[in-house]
DNA sequence: AGCACGCCGACT
DNA sequence: GTCGGCGTGCTC
């Protein structure tokens, strides 16, 4: 490259006509970084410029009148990019505003919410990169489409008989539902509905019916759901009923499990306002959609839509944030709303809206509480659950035994010495798993997937009984097989649909009624509709009630309550036994009375009492180091940095001491977390600021990966 | 985070 | 003699 001061007029243009770009780039360093261009730049638009050796790919946050460097430093852009148009300025504010609230650099917002290819310079350069993947995929979608419009149609036409017959007209709705439908399609401006709908309610025909007026206005929707893959019904349903509205290009569908070309058609068409209906997943939040007219939060209270590793944000929060920014409504619907959610309806600043009955006219299941304490249990089943069971085989209907521990036992115990099977690179324990499809067992650590062959003898002791301790999945299932030798038994968990669209088929197989017995995790909870379900048995709901944290009754409830809705949806009779050691506990005795409203005035007064979330704002701090104790140290010289640097909002921040976390050590790294806590939102936020700015050289000194992470889930 | 430069052990 | 370990320094 020319040097200005060498050379003025050949590569640097006249300085009119530089202008100064200030562009967000995907690199751990706060800021945004300065270039020049010579031709007219919008804000919004991509850009690839040279950063260090490499090239990268980089937003246009804004432009300013001189760089803040060494205007001599200052590198050219290398391209601008115009396959799409620029991001529009509530984009950039969306991006804007989750990087200052998770406290991260903007340009590790806007880029990673991308399709891959729209953030890499090799899609733009080289011999085969033509005008780019966007332009590439266009191309490719007009050949397909000139070439087959016959067969196309004709796929459209027979895809998913049952909805296309049955779903293109919408149905008529209850007066509850029509009465929750009017007041949102009533809302012109931005209000928060709580959709409070017991399982089998019908929420999504509310979604639906709304969105449908949103559509018509001639606005863009956005229906976001906590998993996309299990539920293609879902998607199958929407393109029956809006297809003739918007047009077979008006849904589009995101999430993680598509192809890079797909998730580029997706984000495009919506972008361009092709696309009018978008569903998707948590990352959906981000999509750009330039006419958006209402956002829906399915499931509103569901974990998913908390991301878990690299910008740690919550959709749904952002999803409220996006529509106050819009001025547009947004529904939370959910039949056990977060406690956040909760709260704020009950304070009005949400709108709730009750669907109290089921749409199918069912009854919901009774609950019974069996007491483990006074019981002689065989393999962890009840007495009642296994008579149960038996009642409902003898009927014909499906049972469903539902427990959150996959594998055959947690553990191998010695019975001579103690010596319980352990994970070399972990503190935790490694569960014993009977092998897929083959036999034989092994080993295996849940946390960093280690996997072992089973010793013949104690290697402590040398002794040879080594006993299966405690039950997974998949003990539960031989032993159901051997008490019912003639039912038709199917386990569903994470083992058992390794293989891609296993899970698919083996729901298909349930709903085709090949099967009377479902053994599963959580994955069989959400959101599919069993027929023939009659019985939800719950094993061992007390593991999750005291292991985990101070959300552990909201999650153990919200998961009762949603496992609990599968039973009797068109079954006369629903019942769920849940099997516990403490029945007295109020999760189970509000599950018992299916009151939702009783245990989240309990729970609140609880978390006011304690000073915990909704009533307190939370961040957290995670080290990891090689030795537990550098992570320590790194978090108390944090911690000492916040104490003494005269941080703004100290009074109101209360600061807790490092701690270990649960499982110390994963891979051979060991993490210790610091808890910080204020009554107030902004308080914590400035503190935050300040606070993250030391972080980093601390860090560096002391040779530790850090995290902060801004309203945990779990700590 | 990449990616390079830079100074010390086992290989053709 | 080199290939390669990962320490540390920089990126508009």
């Amino acid at each position: 490259m020319t040097h200005p001061a060498s050379n003025p007029e050949s590569a640097v243009p006249p300085a009119g006509e530089t202008r100064w770009l200030r562009v967000a780039l995907d690199v751990p360093l706060p800021g945004l970084f300065d270039y020049r261009c010579d031709e007219d730049v919008e804000p919004g638009l991509r850009v690839i410029v040279p950063f260090g050796r490499r090239k990268l790919v980089g937003v246009v946050a804004g432009l300013a009148d001189a760089p803040c460097m060494d205007p001599a430093k200052v590198k050219p852009v290398e391209q601008v990019l115009r396959d799409l148009p620029p991001f529009s300025p509530d984009w950039m504010r969306l991006a804007s505003f989750a990087a200052e609230y998770y406290q991260r650099p903007l340009g590790e917002v806007m880029l990673p919410v991308l399709p891959p290819p729209l953030r890499k310079p090799s899609a733009y350069q080289g011999k085969r990169s033509g005008l780019g993947p966007v332009a590439r995929r266009d191309a490719a979608q007009a050949r397909h489409r000139r070439k087959a419009p016959v067969e196309e149609a004709q796929a459209a036409a027979t895809q998913s008989p049952v909805f296309r017959t049955a779903g293109a007209q919408a149905p008529t709705l209850h007066p509850e539902q029509q009465a929750a439908v009017d007041a949102i399609v009533a809302l012109q401006a931005f209000k928060p509905v709580l959709l409070h709908g017991v399982t089998g309610s019908g929420k999504t025909e509310v979604y639906l019916h709304a969105a449908q007026a949103v559509l018509a206005a001639g606005r863009q929707v956005l229906l976001m759901v906590p998993e996309i893959n299990l539920t293609p019904q879902l998607e199958a349903a929407l393109r029956a009923r809006f297809e003739p509205i918007i047009g077979a290009g008006g849904l589009a569908v995101l999430h993680s499990g598509l192809a890079d070309g797909e998730r580029i058609e997706s984000w495009s068409r919506v972008q361009r306002g092709q696309a009018r209906l978008l569903l998707g997943t948590r990352m959906s939040i981000f999509a750009p959609m330039p006419e958006l007219g209402m956002i829906v939060v399915d499931e509103e209270h569901d974990p998913s839509y908390k991301q878990q590793e690299g910008l740690r944000y919550s959709a749904r929060d952002l999803a409220v944030w996006r529509a106050h920014d819009r001025n547009i409504p947004v529904v939370l619907g959910s039949a056990t709303p977060s406690l956040e959610s909760w709260q704020h309806a009950e304070r009005g600043h949400y709108l709730r809206l009750l669907l109290q009955n089921r749409a199918s006219a069912s009854r919901l299941p009774d609950v019974r509480l069996v007491d483990t304490r006074r019981l002689q249990m065989k393999q962890g089943l009840s007495p009642q659950l296994i008579e149960a069971i038996g009642d409902r085989l003898a009927r014909g209907e499906q049972s469903l035994v539902f427990l959150n521990r996959r594998g055959y036992a947690p553990v191998l115990h010695c019975g001579s010495c103690g010596w319980v099977s352990h994970c070399p690179r972990c503190s935790t324990f490694t569960v014993l798993h009977r092998a897929e499809g083959r036999s034989g067992y092994r080993l295996h650590c849940h946390h960093c997937g280690y996997q072992d062959n089973v010793p013949r003898a104690c290697p402590e002791c040398g002794d040879q009984d080594l006993l299966p301790m405690g039950r997974g999945t998949q003990r539960v299932e031989e032993h159901l097989a051997e008490l019912f030798p003639q039912a038709r038994i199917v386990r569903i968990d994470a083992d058992s649909t390794r293989r891609k669209g296993s899970a698919q088929a083996l729901f298909a197989s349930v709903h085709a009624g090949e099967v009377d017995i479902l053994v599963g995790t959580q994955m069989v909870s959400k959101g599919h509709d069993f027929t023939r379900l009659g019985l939800v048995g719950v094993l061992n709901a007390d593991s999750i009630l005291f292991a985990h944290d101070f959300r552990a009754p909201e999650r153990l409830f919200a998961q009762l309550m949603q496992v609990a809705g599968r039973a009797g949806r068109h079954t006369a009779n629903g019942e769920v036994i849940i099997q516990t050691g403490y029945p007295e506990q109020p999760v189970y005795q509000a599950l018992k009375r299916h009151d939702y409203a009783g245990f989240a005035r309990h729970m609140l007064q609880e978390r006011e009492a304690t000073g915990l979330p909704p009533y307190a704002y939370q961040a957290l701090l995670t080290a990891e180091a090689r030795e537990l104790q550098q992570a320590l140290a790194f978090l108390q010289r944090a911690r000492d940095v916040a104490d003494q640097a005269g941080l703004p909002a100290l009074d109101a921040v209360t600061r807790y001491d490092p701690v270990p976390l649960r499982v110390v050590r994963v891979a051979h790294v060991e993490r210790a977390q610091l808890l910080v806590e204020s009554a107030h939102r902004p308080a914590l936020q400035v503190f935050l600021t300040a606070w993250s700015a030391w972080l980093p050289q601390i860090a560096g000194e002391m040779r530790v990966r850090w995290q902060l992470e801004v309203d945990p889930l779990e700590i």
